[in-house]
DNA sequence: CATGCCATGTAAGGCGTTACATGATTTC
DNA sequence: GAAATCATGTAACGCCTTACATGGCATG
């Protein structure tokens, strides 16, 4: 899945500057980017070139101009003709402390509870974040489209997935104290 | 986190060659690398002039001769070192579909329970590969060792994050279709 | 006779990250 | 007076992926 499909659904909903995409990218916790610049004014910029958004320049007093880019009809038909044939792609899950783990169990198993602890304590505080935005957005009244619909849902489904993390670690966190203890004179 | 120290940590148990470690990766779930040559055959060589492995040319009758590395004791330490100052990275959830999903529910909603079915049937299928992969390494017995312990939980670890995957795409396919029927006539 | 496994490497290119460059305005 | 927000871009670098190159042996 490219950037490009991602701005061009974005901007199908309303016109946006680069900055604004930015923004929207860096506090979505699903949005796979990290919202860099230099992925998105790039993105952008080709996007222009090849006629499927419009860029136009607005100058403002105060604040610095910017530019607001919308989506043409070419843009919608690219993006329609995208969606018809998108395969839904499956999950990445990349979790380096996973393999962090795995070698210290086999290199160093007394420290394998003090490393699970401070990864719950990481998990936690993020789960805290999430929570805290997703009041924030149901706060602010869910219109009962689809779309809004499914935004929650992937909101929960993000939470839910950290969660299922954090009961992970503590499980296992127990079953090592029970079966490998600390002091281990067999 | 490097493909480095995890190679470290595998040579730790016992030594292998490119092409062993390339098997590992490619079929460890949690291996966060894909196992292609150039990373691993790379890493190794650079291993080796760093001198924390050090590789043996194996020649054979019948198949091809290979590298057979080890860790050296400067290995060990550097691998010792890297345990003791590793702090444990969040796991990155990539999931695209999501995204796909999100722009599908905005463009046009009468699409999003076929993509939900589709994306539930690689998942299940993901899911079933998971499953018997598991129960062959539950076969070949576990010794009561900290590691085998913790190769266990990780794996089950990973089938229960697709079986959450499954189950919402299972709940929120149902609410869909109770609230925003395919022909909706308002 | 084709495909796949064993086995080690190299090359090209895409994608992503951090950091740089610039500069006005608002907030603490 | 320092830091954050608004705002658009560029440059350098690293990681990762696919594909290429080579070649014997085994299996269907």
């Amino acid at each position: 899945m490219l950037i490009d499909d991602a701005i061009l659904g974005l901007l199908n909903d309303r016109p946006m500057s680069g900055y604004d995409l930015k923004k929207l990218m860096l506090d979505s916790p699903y949005m796979i980017w990290s919202g860099n610049n230099n992925q998105i004014y790039k993105a952008l910029l080709q996007l222009a070139e090849h006629g499927l958004v419009s860029g136009e320049t607005v100058h403002r007093d105060g604040t610095p101009s910017k530019k607001v880019y919308a989506i043409t009809a070419k843009g919608r038909d690219a993006l329609g003709d995208w969606l018809a044939a998108a395969e839904p792609e499956l999950p990445e899950l990349r979790q380096p402390f996973l393999v962090q783990l795995a070698v210290a169990a086999r290199v160093d198993p007394s420290r394998l509870e003090a490393f699970l602890h401070r990864y719950l304590d990481e998990i936690e505080a993020q789960l805290k974040m999430l929570q805290e935005r997703r009041r924030r957005l149901a706060a602010r009244a869910g219109d009962d489209t689809a779309a809004s619909f499914i935004e929650a849902a992937i909101d929960d489904k993000i939470i839910s997935f950290y969660e299922g993390e954090a009961e992970w670690v503590q499980t296992t966190r127990q079953s090592i104290c029970g079966r490998f203890p600390k002091e281990d004179e067999t």
